[in-house]
DNA sequence: GCCAACGTTGGC
DNA sequence: GCCAACGTTGGC
Protein backbone atom coordinates (compact mmCIF):
# COMPACT_ATOMS: atom_id res chain seq x y z
CA UNK A 1 0.00 0.00 0.00
CA UNK A 2 1.15 2.92 -0.72
CA UNK A 3 0.54 6.83 -0.14
CA UNK A 4 0.47 9.86 -2.16
CA UNK A 5 -0.13 13.79 -1.90
CA UNK A 6 -2.74 15.49 -4.59
CA UNK A 7 -3.77 18.79 -4.72
CA UNK A 8 -6.98 20.58 -5.10
CA UNK A 9 -7.84 24.29 -4.79
CA UNK A 10 -10.64 24.45 -2.61
CA UNK A 11 -12.67 26.64 -4.00
CA UNK A 12 -13.06 24.35 -6.83
CA UNK A 13 -13.24 21.03 -5.21
CA UNK A 14 -12.23 20.52 -1.61
CA UNK A 15 -12.25 17.80 0.95
CA UNK A 16 -15.95 19.09 1.98
CA UNK A 17 -17.19 18.36 -1.39
CA UNK A 18 -15.41 15.06 -1.57
CA UNK A 19 -17.11 14.28 2.38
CA UNK A 20 -20.86 15.55 0.52
CA UNK A 21 -19.89 13.25 -2.50
CA UNK A 22 -18.27 10.21 -1.24
CA UNK A 23 -16.18 9.22 -4.38
CA UNK A 24 -15.30 11.16 -7.16
CA UNK A 25 -13.40 10.93 -9.94
CA UNK A 26 -10.24 12.96 -9.81
CA UNK A 27 -10.42 14.46 -13.01
CA UNK A 28 -8.42 17.12 -15.37
CA UNK A 29 -5.06 16.26 -14.39
CA UNK A 30 -2.98 17.45 -17.80
CA UNK A 31 0.83 16.94 -16.67
CA UNK A 32 2.33 13.61 -17.78
CA UNK A 33 4.49 13.23 -14.86
CA UNK A 34 1.05 13.39 -12.91
CA UNK A 35 -0.71 11.47 -14.86
CA UNK A 36 2.20 8.63 -14.60
CA UNK A 37 2.04 8.84 -10.89
CA UNK A 38 -2.33 8.59 -11.09
CA UNK A 39 -1.22 5.12 -13.03
CA UNK A 40 0.57 3.49 -11.05
CA UNK A 41 -1.95 3.95 -8.10
CA UNK A 42 -3.55 0.42 -6.51
CA UNK A 43 -6.93 0.48 -5.04
CA UNK A 44 -6.41 0.59 -1.00
CA UNK A 45 -3.93 3.34 -1.27
CA UNK A 46 -3.92 6.44 0.77
CA UNK A 47 -3.84 9.87 -0.17
CA UNK A 48 -3.33 12.74 1.35
CA UNK A 49 -5.98 16.18 0.33
CA UNK A 50 -3.65 19.13 -0.08
CA UNK A 51 -5.99 22.87 -0.50
CA UNK A 52 -3.97 24.76 -2.90
CA UNK A 53 -4.35 28.64 -4.25
CA UNK A 54 -5.72 29.30 -0.52
CA UNK A 55 -4.98 30.65 2.74
CA UNK A 56 -3.03 28.68 4.00
CA UNK A 57 -2.08 26.12 1.63
CA UNK A 58 -2.41 23.02 3.80
CA UNK A 59 -3.23 19.08 4.58
CA UNK A 60 -7.09 19.14 5.32
CA UNK A 61 -7.73 15.16 5.14
CA UNK A 62 -7.14 11.32 3.69
CA UNK A 63 -8.20 9.83 1.29
CA UNK A 64 -8.22 6.03 0.26
CA UNK A 65 -7.97 5.16 -3.75
CA UNK A 66 -11.00 3.13 -4.57
CA UNK A 67 -10.81 2.65 -8.20
CA UNK A 68 -7.53 2.44 -10.29
CA UNK A 69 -6.93 3.42 -13.91
CA UNK A 70 -9.89 5.15 -14.63
CA UNK A 71 -10.24 6.96 -18.05
CA UNK A 72 -10.67 10.49 -17.66
CA UNK A 73 -13.94 11.39 -19.13
CA UNK A 74 -13.19 15.25 -19.71
CA UNK A 75 -10.59 14.71 -21.90
CA UNK A 76 -13.55 13.68 -25.26
CA UNK A 77 -16.28 16.06 -23.98
CA UNK A 78 -15.57 19.32 -25.92
CA UNK A 79 -17.01 21.89 -23.55
CA UNK A 80 -15.39 20.81 -20.65
CA UNK A 81 -12.67 22.91 -19.88
CA UNK A 82 -10.02 19.93 -19.63
CA UNK A 83 -11.32 18.80 -23.19
CA UNK A 84 -7.84 17.26 -25.09
CA UNK A 85 -8.66 17.16 -28.69
CA UNK A 86 -5.59 14.88 -29.66
CA UNK A 87 -6.94 11.86 -26.98
CA UNK A 88 -7.82 8.86 -29.18
CA UNK A 89 -10.89 7.36 -27.69
CA UNK A 90 -9.39 3.81 -28.80
CA UNK A 91 -5.87 5.14 -27.10
CA UNK A 92 -7.00 7.64 -24.12
CA UNK A 93 -4.35 9.70 -22.66
CA UNK A 94 -5.63 10.71 -19.46
CA UNK A 95 -5.97 8.09 -16.41
CA UNK A 96 -6.88 8.76 -13.48
CA UNK A 97 -8.14 7.52 -9.91
CA UNK A 98 -11.52 7.16 -8.16
CA UNK A 99 -11.03 8.56 -4.62
CA UNK A 100 -12.99 8.25 -1.97
CA UNK A 101 -13.86 10.38 1.47
CA UNK A 102 -11.70 8.74 4.62
CA UNK A 103 -11.58 11.89 7.29
CA UNK A 104 -10.70 15.64 7.35
CA UNK A 105 -8.18 16.16 9.96
CA UNK A 106 -9.08 17.34 13.65
CA UNK A 107 -5.65 19.51 12.99
CA UNK A 108 -5.19 21.18 9.41
CA UNK A 109 -1.49 20.88 8.92
CA UNK A 110 -0.30 24.40 6.91
CA UNK A 111 2.27 24.64 4.46
CA UNK A 112 4.27 26.55 6.91
CA UNK A 113 4.25 23.54 9.45
CA UNK A 114 4.78 21.34 7.00
CA UNK A 115 8.35 23.16 5.94
CA UNK A 116 9.05 23.54 9.62
CA UNK A 117 8.77 19.72 9.83
CA UNK A 118 9.89 18.08 6.64
CA UNK A 119 12.86 18.68 4.38
CA UNK A 120 12.23 19.15 0.35
CA UNK A 121 13.82 15.31 0.27
CA UNK A 122 11.22 14.00 2.45
CA UNK A 123 7.86 16.25 1.07
CA UNK A 124 8.27 17.43 -2.86
CA UNK A 125 5.75 19.92 -2.15
CA UNK A 126 7.42 21.88 0.15
CA UNK A 127 9.97 22.71 -2.20
CA UNK A 128 9.85 26.13 -3.97
CA UNK A 129 8.44 26.74 -6.93
CA UNK A 130 6.96 22.85 -6.92
CA UNK A 131 3.59 22.53 -9.51
CA UNK A 132 3.52 18.68 -9.84
CA UNK A 133 -0.20 18.17 -8.90
CA UNK A 134 0.46 14.33 -7.28
CA UNK A 135 3.03 13.18 -5.73
CA UNK A 136 4.40 9.91 -3.55
CA UNK A 137 4.69 10.14 -0.13
CA UNK A 138 7.00 8.20 1.92
CA UNK A 139 5.80 5.67 3.93
CA UNK A 140 7.70 6.98 7.06
CA UNK A 141 6.54 10.62 6.09
CA UNK A 142 3.04 9.56 5.98
CA UNK A 143 3.12 7.96 9.59
CA UNK A 144 4.75 11.27 10.60
CA UNK A 145 1.58 13.53 8.82
CA UNK A 146 -0.74 10.87 10.30
CA UNK A 147 1.06 12.02 14.17
CA UNK A 148 0.64 15.53 13.08
CA UNK A 149 -2.81 15.57 11.94
CA UNK A 150 -3.94 13.78 15.04
CA UNK A 151 -2.82 16.06 17.31
C1' DG B 1 -2.82 40.77 -8.22
C1' DC B 2 2.03 39.73 -8.84
C1' DC B 3 5.40 36.95 -10.43
C1' DA B 4 8.80 32.95 -10.25
C1' DA B 5 8.97 28.48 -11.83
C1' DC B 6 8.41 25.53 -15.28
C1' DG B 7 5.79 22.67 -18.73
C1' DT B 8 4.12 22.97 -23.51
C1' DT B 9 3.82 24.61 -28.18
C1' DG B 10 5.29 25.64 -32.57
C1' DG B 11 8.40 28.02 -35.89
C1' DC B 12 12.59 27.25 -37.81
C1' DG C 1 16.07 19.24 -31.99
C1' DC C 2 16.48 24.01 -30.35
C1' DC C 3 14.51 27.56 -28.01
C1' DA C 4 11.48 31.75 -27.67
C1' DA C 5 6.92 32.62 -26.64
C1' DC C 6 3.24 31.49 -24.12
C1' DG C 7 0.20 29.50 -20.56
C1' DT C 8 -0.47 27.64 -16.00
C1' DT C 9 0.44 26.76 -11.18
C1' DG C 10 0.45 28.25 -6.79
C1' DG C 11 2.78 30.81 -2.94
C1' DC C 12 2.87 35.22 -1.30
Amino acid sequence: MNYWLMKSEPDVYSIDDLKRDRNEIWDGVRNYQARNFLKTMAVGDMAFFYHSNTKPPGIAGLMKISKAMVVDPTQFDPTNKYYDPKSDPEEPRWHTVTVTYVETFAHYISLDQLKDTFTPDELQVVKRGNRLSVMPVAEAVAQRLLNLAAE
